[in-house]
DNA sequence: TTACACCTTTTTGTATACAAAATAATTTAA
DNA sequence: TTAAATTATTTTGTATACAAAAAGGTGTAA
C-alpha cells in the first residue's frame, strides 16, 4: 500500500531509524523538496524529522553511496545536480539495460506476467485517450517495472531501481506535445506486441530506441529550461 | 588502548575518517579478511583501526549502499554472501554493460586510448607466454577498465566499479585449465582488433560474449568449491 | 542428561558532548 | 564607504555515554 504521508512525524519507525529516515530523504529530493545544489543541514533535518544526528548521517552517507547527494569535506552533503552531459550519459545505460530486460523478459515472462504487460498498456491507451497525463506517466513507468521483473535479473532491477531514482529528481514529467506523447504511445504498443510474441531480437531493439527516443525528449526539455 | 600496530597506520585519512575506514573495509572484503557471511564486529573493528564507532557505522551504511554488505536489523551487518543464482544474473548485466562500453568506445576512443589497449594486449600476451597468472590477471582487468574509460560515460564506468566490487570477492583469480587460457586470450586478441578498426557491432558482440564465457567459468569454479 | 527458565555479558541502536573547520558578523584601517 | 582582518557563531566531524536488544551462560527441574 502507498504510505499515508500526511505533513510530518506521522511516520513509524519501520526498521531501523537510518533506514526510515533515508527514506524520507529520498522521498525530499525526488518530490523536490529538495532541489538540486542544495545543502543538507543536518540540524534542520534532525528537528524536521525528530531524531538526532547520528540516524541522520547514516542516512546521509546511503544516499551518498546511491549517488543521490555528494560529499564535500567537512562541508556536509549537497544535492546532485545532475549535469546535461551525465542526464545523456545515464539514458545510454539506462537504454541498454531496458534492452537487456527485454532480451530476458521474452525468454523468461510467464503468460501472467505478459498479460499484465498487456492489461497495463491498455489502461495507458485509456490515459492517453483521456489527455490524463499522470495516470499515463505512472502506467508508463509501471509497464518499464513489469518487463523488469519479468526478466528474472534482481541484479538487474536493482542497478535499474537505483538509476532511475537519480533522474527521477528531472521531474521531467511535465510539458510534453501531443505528437511525441502520441509516438510515445505508439513505441509501447510495439513494445507490448513484442513481448506477446516473445521476440526477444525486437523487444529489445524497440526499448532501446524507446528509451533514446525519451533521452532526446528529456535532453530538450532540460536545455530549454536553461 | 591497544592498537598502535606497526604493519597499519600507513594509510593517510584522504578525506574524511568515514571514507577511509570505508575503503579499508572494501579492501577487507575484496582481499578476503572479512569472508562471505561472516558478521562485522563494530568493536573489533573500531579498535582494529584505531576509530571510534560513529565513521565505522557511517562507513559500514555506506557499503550496505553498495550491497557489499547487508544489514540485519538489531544485528548488525555481515558480508554478503553470493549465490550461484546472483552471480549468474549479475554477469549477465556486466556483459551487456561491457558491450556498450565497446560499442561506445569504437565511436569514441582516441588514437591514444586504442593504442593503449594495444599495448596493454601485448602486455597481456607477453604474460600468457610467461604463464604469469597474476599479471595477466591485473593487465586483464586494466584492458576492460581501459575500453570502459574509452566510451567516455561516467555513469557506466561507476555502475561498472560498484558491480564488480562485488564480484571481485568471488576470488575466482585462481584455478584457470590451460585450454580456457588460451582461449581468453584470444578473445581479447580478437576484441583489441576490433576496436583498433572501430568495428562497434563486432565489438560489442565480442565483449559479451566474452564476458558469457567468463560467467560459465566462473559457475563451473564456484559450483565445484560448494 | 536434556530442556527450559533466568540472569549476565556482549553488541547494536540512539542520543549527547566536545573539537575543528567553515561561515557569518563586526570592527577597524585605508 | 569600502575592504580587509578579526572575532563570534554556526555547522560539521569525531568520540563517548546510555538504552535496548540479542547472545551466551548457569542453574534447576524433569
Amino acid at each position: 500500500m502507498l504510505l499515508p504521508m500526511s505533513t510530518e512525524k506521522t511516520l513509524i519507525p519501520r526498521q531501523g531509524l537510518h533506514d526510515a529516515v533515508a527514506d524520507r530523504l529520498r522521498q525530499y529530493v525526488v518530490e523536490g523538496k529538495l532541489l538540486p545544489g542544495q545543502r543538507l543541514n543536518e540540524r534542520v533535518l534532525c528537528e524536521q524529522m525528530g531524531v538526532s544526528r547520528t540516524p541522520m548521517r547514516e542516512a546521509i552517507k546511503k544516499l551518498a553511496g546511491e549517488g543521490l547527494v555528494r560529499l564535500e569535506p567537512n562541508r556536509g552533503a549537497v544535492v546532485h545536480r545532475l549535469t546535461p552531459d551525465e542526464v545523456a550519459a545515464a539514458f545510454e545505460v539506462v537504454a541498454s539495460m531496458e534492452a537487456l530486460s527485454g532480451e530476458l523478459a521474452a525468454q523468461r515472462a510467464t503468460p501472467d506476467q505478459i498479460q499484465h504487460v498487456l492489461d497495463l498498456q491498455d489502461q495507458m491507451e485509456l490515459a492517453h485517450r483521456n489527455n490524463d497525463l499522470p495516470s499515463y506517466y505512472r502506467i508508463n513507468s509501471e509497464i518499464h517495472a513489469a518487463i523488469n521483473e519479468a526478466a528474472g535479473n534482481p541484479v538487474l532491477t536493482e542497478m535499474f531501481r537505483s538509476i532511475n531514482l537519480r533522474l527521477q529528481s528531472l521531474r521531467f514529467r511535465s510539458n510534453l506535445d501531443q505528437k511525441k506523447w502520441d509516438a510515445a504511445v505508439k513505441e509501447h504498443k510495439d513494445i507490448a506486441n513484442a513481448l506477446a510474441s516473445r521476440d526477444q531480437a525486437k523487444l529489445s531493439l524497440l526499448l532501446r530506441q524507446h528509451l533514446m527516443n525519451k533521452r532526446e525528449i528529456v535532453l530538450k526539455l532540460s536545455e530549454q529550461e536553461s
